[in-house]
DNA sequence: AATGCGGGGGT
DNA sequence: ACCCCAGCATT
């Protein structure tokens, strides 16, 4: 098949000025491959790079990483963000292991068969493991082709979804599809870029439409818009006889899979003084006897959509009061085992954040 | 088709 | 403040 300019084009720049190491690049493993791209899924290459490594380091083959504990898993990915990716690779490495006897799937079909992998992940792992001619679109993609080709159309619509891809495989390099896949998100990611693109060198200005005509920092056209909305987490950290009360989070909500502490949510903020605090645990838990020891201050979270505000309220009882539902006492010096949310962690982090001691 | 999921970094 | 990032699952 005859190769469009944009690909000659694109390819040449790969060969003579793309330098852009990353630790999995070359790299011809299915398992690595994969699980880089879990970690790179709406994350940064910076921000994912050190995740990768601690990964196979510690689970060197998807063997490995299935016969973990998930705890254990889930703690390494702490900080990361988005933990469904992680409880989906859980999923699929040991499905790859019990049920395909540990043999990475090789097509594009049964890739994308797998949890956690969508459109763009399965042509990543198909072109880079198994040469398969199959365009990846992904976030630099998007804003490559919109800018070059010119093209207005929603990248977050389903018209722009499927205009896009077909496009993407249009221009693919079928006789060297990996090379041709982690070219075209290098040139996004460091020429291309989506504040201040270098057009002033890029080797594509010439017939890059979006540059005749002005329009490069107006493309990609997003249409959604995000909504955002407030809520208040208060959190009571409570310890008795050595043990904290803890609940690892199963709704569909926020922080899925990772632990907190015993939680109120609240509409609106609310004061907590120490009458306050003692009235609360003798309406919720029947205890009466508390020793509080301090309260944060107001903390802040901000998440994609929502602001995340609260207090910690922590506190000493001497009985453990009723059983309570899907909450569980944990050793203080196992605590460091649980992957907490970034909210909780700044405060166990941050012993001057403790706020007013009582 | 629409919604929601984290945390880091840039402007 | 707002946007983006090697997207995906769910409804």
């Amino acid at each position: 098949m005859q190769q469009s300019a944009f690909t000659k084009k694109l390819m040449h720049w790969n060969e003579v000025d793309n330098n852009r190491p990353m630790p999995w690049k070359g790299e011809t493993d299915p398992y690595k491959i994969w699980l880089s791209e879990i970690i790179l899924q709406q994350t940064q290459v910076k921000q994912g790079w050190g995740y990768y490594e601690r990964f196979i380091s510690n689970f060197p083959t998807v063997q490995d990483l299935a016969a973990a504990k998930d705890e254990a898993v889930f703690k390494l990915w702490e900080g990361l963000g988005y933990y469904n990716r992680c409880k989906n690779l859980l999923t699929s490495a040991r499905f790859i292991t019990k049920e395909l006897n540990g043999k990475f799937p090789n097509t594009y079909d049964d890739i994308v068969g797998l949890k956690g992998v969508g459109p763009y992940t399965a042509a990543a792992i198909a072109s880079f493991a198994f040469n398969l001619p199959y365009a990846v679109v992904d976030g630099n993609v998007f804003r490559v082709l919109a800018r070059v080709f010119g093209i207005d159309t929603a990248i977050d619509s389903t018209k722009g979804k499927q205009q896009f891809t077909k496009l993407a495989n249009k221009v693919l390099d079928t006789n060297q599809p990996g090379i041709y896949n982690q070219a075209i998100m290098d040139f996004g990611a460091t020429m291309c870029k989506p504040f201040a693109p270098q057009c002033h060198i890029c080797p594509l200005q010439s017939t890059c439409v979006g540059y005749q005509k002005g329009s490069v920092n107006l493309l990609p056209i997003k249409e959604k818009v995000l909504t955002k909305k407030s809520r208040w987490l208060y959190y009571f950290v409570i310890e008795c006889g050595g043990k904290t009360l803890v609940h690892k989070r199963t709704a569909n909500d926020i922080w899925q899979s990772l632990y907190e502490f015993y939680v109120l949510e609240a509409n609106e903020q609310q004061d907590w003084t120490k009458t306050q605090v003692q009235q609360w645990f003798q309406q919720q838990l029947n205890v009466s006897d508390v020793a509080l020891i301090s309260v944060s201050p107001l903390q802040k979270q901000q998440l994609t959509h929502q602001l995340i505000k609260g207090q910690f309220i922590s506190v000493k009882i001497d009985a453990i009061p009723k059983t309570l539902a899907h909450y569980e006492w944990v050793n203080n010096s196992d605590i460091h085992t649980l992957a907490f949310p970034k909210f909780i962690n700044q405060y166990l982090e941050t012993p001057t954040a403790q706020g007013q001691l009582f």
